[in-house]
DNA sequence: GAATGGGTACTCGGATATAACTTGTCCGAGTCTCTTAGG
DNA sequence: CCTAAGAGACTCGGACAAGTTATATCCGAGTACCCATTC
């Protein structure tokens, strides 16, 4: 079990474009060689994003994409199942009523005992997710970031913008 | 991100071992016959489960797999990681420190806070499948398991040890 | 009749193919901007 | 000089391969039991 790598790109991206101003803008490509990742995957996922209400977009040139909420409104959970899919990391696929000793489906009156342990663990990290929301990781990453990165990095965003 | 179906059946298994007499086993293949699943895929992941100290092994006729401790003992955490392993769901490649705007390792002080919360989140999930423990999962199915399925099992079962 | 040796059937354990999914790449549709020609 | 039309470049979006992991299967090593033989 293992998260898609997708997920950490897209965050720190998210994280990115929250530093940005409100009508700016940053392309697929650019975010790709911020963090010097594949382009073109980024985009895809990107997509994801987009579809998933978080990311607004906006094509020809300056175009890209831009957060479609306010920070504090865009929750960790939020772009994890953006990439992930809302559904449960259990799947149970009823064995109890397969086999030998198995009966009518209609005879279980409630769900499968440890289908339902795991899914109680599956809401809590969900849960826990939705604490942290983009502001959070924003303020965060501005406090922890060494000085010399974030020169470096506000010193590339101006020459994107000029 | 799925777990593997492998969990299911071994939990379930070993579910079905908490309830067996303290010196009887039961093989993958008779186990596999009562879940109706593949039994050398089964006998697969019970080999895990051994490894991981959950269950004992015996070879030879009569032998099989026995539980290795007391039921109460045993937590649904433990056996999820003896199947899917003990690493985190989320995976930190460190992309912060890539890019036209990174700078040396060393420069950072404290471990990525995407990663940071992710981790907490897993964090949480694990303790929650610690507080289960197979002999609630035990005494769940003996109290939800439909009448009628606990008499064809417990036919099958003694047709066993004839 | 009891003991012993060997054969047989059954078990786990690891090594080996197949299938599904994640990862990575490519090309087309749409849109803004810049240039240039005309009024 | 101002306006407007058109070409160009840049963007997202979905369709198309490659690599990796999970799934499924097979065969060999080891052990207990059963039976026949012998004392």
């Amino acid at each position: 079990m293992r998260l898609s790598e997708g997920v950490e790109w897209t965050v720190h991206c998210c994280t990115l474009l929250a530093g940005l101003p409100p009508d700016a803008a940053l392309s697929a490509k650019k975010l790709a060689e911020f963090f010097d990742v594949p382009p073109d995957y980024l985009a895809k996922h990107m997509q994801q994003m987009s579809k998933a209400g978080i990311v607004n977009t906006k094509k020809g040139p300056n175009g890209g994409y831009s957060l479609a909420k306010p920070a504090r409104d865009i929750t960790l959970l939020d772009m994890v199942e953006a990439i992930d899919g809302r559904v449960c990391s259990f799947k149970c696929t009823e064995i109890r009523q397969r086999g030998p000793s198995g009966v009518s489906p209609c005879s279980y009156k409630t769900p499968c005992g440890i289908a339902r342990a795991m899914r109680k663990a599956d809401q809590v990290w969900r849960d826990e997710l939705r604490k942290t929301t983009l502001a959070d990781l924003q303020i965060i990453g501005l406090r922890e970031t060494p000085p010399e990165q974030m020169n470096k990095a506000i010193t590339w965003l101006k020459g994107l913008f000029t």
